[in-house]
DNA sequence: CAGCGGTTTTGACCTACGTCAAGCGCCGCC
DNA sequence: GGCGGCGCTTGACGTAGGTCAAAACCGCTG
């Protein structure tokens, strides 16, 4: 399409096509309960956002940290690589959520690896320090999203530490379907984006378990499964999965 | 001892008692890095001390988030309570680290308990904010420190979702081995702080689990055990753990 | 120093989940 | 529009780790 795409079609950038203050993920961002002045001070910030096709990366372990991540449209997957080569994966993300945050001080950790043609908003780390010593209301969000990304994290390992197999998948389809709500879309009826295996990564499982998992949920009629097309028939029920049973 | 003892057992608090100058975990703790000058301008941070006996807790899930807390001696341990009251011990720490992160923009997540007569520097969080807006050192530095918890967070899943029994608490045991070296102590042979329940809660086994497999690790000539009494005999043996039977 | 509660060890048995294997369906490609 | 491959499902079977139980041990307290 534009030239751009031709001479860097891994990293294509557009350049101020949309600001934060007319994207409509802006209160589940980044600059989520900034003034209207604040957010014309930030709009420099995101300078440029980036194309990322199914399978390719935004970022890699061990390459310098530059930047985090804002996702504006799609699907991602961050994940580790063992030493044998197993693959964990750390967590999924969509619309309004920040990827990257591990690589802050040094190299990123993990990769973050879109899961269906995407599009993030680079938000250059030293610009993002820059800023939120000017602006306290963007210390703290950028503190509070942190923050959540270690909440997050405690919480999955409550889920690994803890959880039996059902409830673990149980867990994953209330989780997906509180944050697809979040976002206008439909709580109850929603497309995976990632294969069973890595979903069974995710949950420390294997892709076999998971999907004998979800053909028990559906025949307990909590879910109907097609393939990657969830519809939850029973929100009810599932919660009582991780009641149940303890 | 002193009468502010009497009158605040559970907190008893300690001012200007020690400084981060002179501090001899300051390379490892929020202050790393700093120089002297800096460090200086931030000694009215750390304004006091808090003493806490095994057992009782710095924070408590759920309670407003003031401060974070700098551990300057002892040890602790974070967990967070399922809706069961199953709990998930999320980490264990020891001098120089920083306890209480997940609560900053809100309430504590989880709660954290000493495992054995310990002291913590208090470092409210209002005045590390303000202070980070002034020292680019401290922001980058408290960044770092952020963004380490949730590095460690993700080797935590790694561990509980990809890794059998015994490579889990083969890295648990290198892991706390060098910390100790970190601190001055031996990396051969400490002394553990945390029952049998707590590294099986941390690891995602059963404590008996844990026991079987100390004894396992001491007959293969890797390590003696005794109670709470651990010597490293055989620290690439350990390594070897994680390599083999991939 | 005797008694006691909490912790650890060890054994016997059980089960939730993993492994291995076969077959099917969906989707993209020629 | 048929072919090939990846992803998913399902079954049969194996096993790592959990459960239950008993006994030893350790550090306290009285």
């Amino acid at each position: 399409m534009h030239a751009i795409h031709a001479s860097q079609p891994a990293a294509a950038l557009k350049k101020f096509e949309v600001t934060c203050a007319s994207c409509n993920l802006r209160e589940l961002c980044l600059p989520a309960g900034l003034s209207t002045e604040d957010l014309q001070r930030i709009e420099n910030v995101v300078y440029a956002r980036r194309r990322v096709k199914r399978g390719e990366s935004v970022f890699k372990a061990g390459s310098e940290f530059k930047a985090v991540y804002a996702i504006r449209s799609g699907f991602f997957k961050t994940s580790l690589l063992d030493n044998d080569g197993r693959e964990q994966v750390t967590g999924f993300f969509m619309g309004g959520e920040l990827l990257g945050m591990d690589g802050i001080g040094g190299a990123y950790h993990g990769t973050g690896i879109a899961l269906e043609d995407s599009e993030a908003c680079i938000l250059p780390y030293a610009l993002i320090e820059e800023m939120s010593r000017e602006i306290p209301a963007l210390q703290r969000r950028l503190h509070a999203v942190l923050a959540r990304e270690i909440v997050r994290d405690h919480g999955v390992m409550m889920l690994l530490g803890s959880m039996r197999a059902e409830e673990r998948l149980a867990t994953f389809l209330l989780n997906l379907s509180r944050r697809f709500q979040r976002r206008g879309y439909s709580p109850s009826e929603f497309h995976l984006r990632m294969t069973r295996e890595e979903i069974g990564s995710f949950l420390g499982l294997k892709l076999e378990t998971v999907s004998r998992l979800f053909s028990a949920f559906q025949k307990d009629g909590l879910i109907e499964v097609q393939q990657k097309h969830v519809r939850i028939r029973d929100i009810d029920g599932l919660q009582g999965v991780l009641a149940a049973k303890s």
